[in-house]
DNA sequence: TTGTACGCGTTATCAT
DNA sequence: ATGATAACGCGTACAA
């Protein structure tokens, strides 16, 4: 391991000056600066990352945890994220939660124990309560729907007004009988805030609330929606319309659809959430609400760069909500 | 920031002693153990990361840099990755490298400078040459087809065998005009692999070698898949079964079957390769050869690990390919 | 323009 | 069982 110290011996000149050559001061004559160089390059010489952050008090690392990296909606996140990282020289370093709420509160000891300058947060296990304890002065971006309002900056999709829109989508293309595939609804999260959209939408357009058309699955996996898509065949619901909370659902759903023989768009019309990358390569194509990851993504690092950088808990907490759009696909007749 | 120094004084004992505690080293008494935390607790002492990592010459974080996160295949082996890590108290640092050998270098110059403890290289710009100038004690595992054989660990795919199979089994499905969806294949790498093993099988079966067969994409992307089988169809090519070389290009083909009305796999059968989720729950659900994941990730980390806990440059590179499962779905004609 | 001295927070070594 | 001291490698005042 070579350090600055055999770097400056071997080049004649102390280890302030190597270290000006290495971040490019502008006070080294130009002659030091090549000797400098040479030296470096001979000994083969690397600066040592962990002794910068010790003496920076910065890692130039981010945290980001979510519950898991392997699914259309979070990798896309992370890739979203590491890219909006990298434009300000910043590396991203990934937790898998789980979604448990002891791995997300994990992540937060992490970046508090200064592993991380700061946390992006996916919280699925933590609620409003858990976001009150956090210290105020630490670099925390809270996304999803389970916190909001502060103690923390959050970044946010336009649930109400998107699934709003999504299912009067629907109602104009004629559907009466429109189910949602949401998980539990007990607590304030996507569910809650998107069942809230389409009970609002029904009321618009006069329809009736009939609980039976609110379909509860345990996770939002491609089998669950494939599942209860069949089950609401069977069950003889019958559905002439269906919104689903994820295109990962919706995707399953059509799948189930096609299993029992059910057209679509002919006979049901699918709309999804998320806007996935498969969703416009699907059979049918698959209408979906687009949140605008892009926006999100770069306003949630921005925001946390802004925090790493002030050292005062700031006086208020932003609150970022990305804009939408409906794509409409051939699962709801097409545009 | 309180520090050890602030613990120990607080709690009337040294430093060392408070390091004790912390790391859970015996000797410390019960009555001193509990003073200490009480004074951390009361203190909110937090460990600083950076310095542990300067005084122990390790971070405890492995790189994986790979092309992109947000596609299928590499969230999922990031996924398997990052949780084979976790296992090993490793945390996973990500490099989006956009496929370049510029960018595939620089995450192997973070490594070097002891960013992280070693990195999992998926290389698609990098080549043999480039391995061979990699410092022979630098912990490197590499993953895809570009680089093999040394000087380094190196994780790879059973190309030839499996893509073999895949065509194989579309003969045994009775297609005698088998098209190939692959990238350019002027070098090395998954493509070609897979080409060899597209040509064996045909060779295998008595069949003709129609270059015109053979249709390179630009990208192994959704569009690029549509595009391709579309030009397929469009150009009277006329072939009887389709292996893709990824199953988003697969994907990607099928939903271009649809545009053209060809019926799958009625009148052309598709096989693609990897077995991502969304593959059983497409329309049409997609055949094809699942890799199994699991096992390279966890073999890249324990490779990795090992190199890291070596000082000294290993007598020899370890070489894993993994083994492959044929999943036959309804694109081939179901089970 | 270059060099000196010291601090960053932790832990290993050695001694008590 | 506990403590003193010295690194780990780099960056920053400050001095020259």
């Amino acid at each position: 391991m070579t350090t600055i110290q055999d770097v400056a011996k071997a080049a004649g000149v102390s280890a302030m000056t190597v270290s000006n050559v290495i971040n490019g001061h502008p006070n080294v004559r130009r002659t030091t600066r090549e000797k400098v160089l040479e030296a470096m390059a001979r000994l083969d010489y690397r600066v040592n990352v962990a002794a910068r952050n010790l003496r920076k008090g910065r890692t130039g690392t981010i945290g980001l945890a979510v519950p898991e990296v392997n699914s259309p909606y979070y990798s896309r996140l992370a890739a979203g994220v590491i890219a909006a990282a990298a434009r300000r020289g910043l590396r991203v370093g990934i937790e898998q939660t789980g979604a448990t709420r002891e791995s997300e509160l994990d992540a937060l000891s992490l970046s508090r124990n200064r592993l991380y300058d700061g946390l992006l947060l996916s919280a699925v296990g933590l609620g409003q309560t858990d976001a009150e304890r956090l210290a105020p002065d630490q670099p925390v971006v809270v996304l999803g729907d389970r916190i909001t309002g502060g103690p923390v900056d959050h970044v946010g999709m336009p649930n109400l007004e998107a699934s709003r829109a999504a299912v009067t989508h629907l109602v104009e293309r004629g559907c009466r009988r429109i189910a949602l595939v949401c998980g539990a609804v007990d607590e304030v999260d996507t569910s809650s805030l998107r069942l809230a959209g389409y009970r609002q939408a029904l009321t618009d357009a006069g329809l009736p609330h009939d609980p039976e058309l609110v379909r509860e699955v345990s996770r939002f996996t491609l089998a669950e929606g494939a599942r209860c898509a069949r089950d609401m065949v069977t069950s003889g619901l019958d559905p002439d319309g269906v919104f689903c909370v994820t295109d990962t659902l919706a995707t399953g759903v059509l799948r189930g659809l096609a299993d029992t023989g059910v057209p679509v768009p002919g006979r049901v019309k699918v709309i999804g959430f998320d806007n996935i990358a498969e969703s416009a390569y699907l059979v049918p194509s698959l209408s979906s609400v687009d949140p605008d990851h892009d926006a999100m993504a770069e306003h949630a690092v921005a925001l946390l760069a802004a925090r790493i950088d002030q050292d005062e808990p700031p006086p208020r907490y932003e609150e970022f909500v990305s804009g939408f759009t409906l794509v409409i696909r051939e699962s709801t007749g097409g545009p």
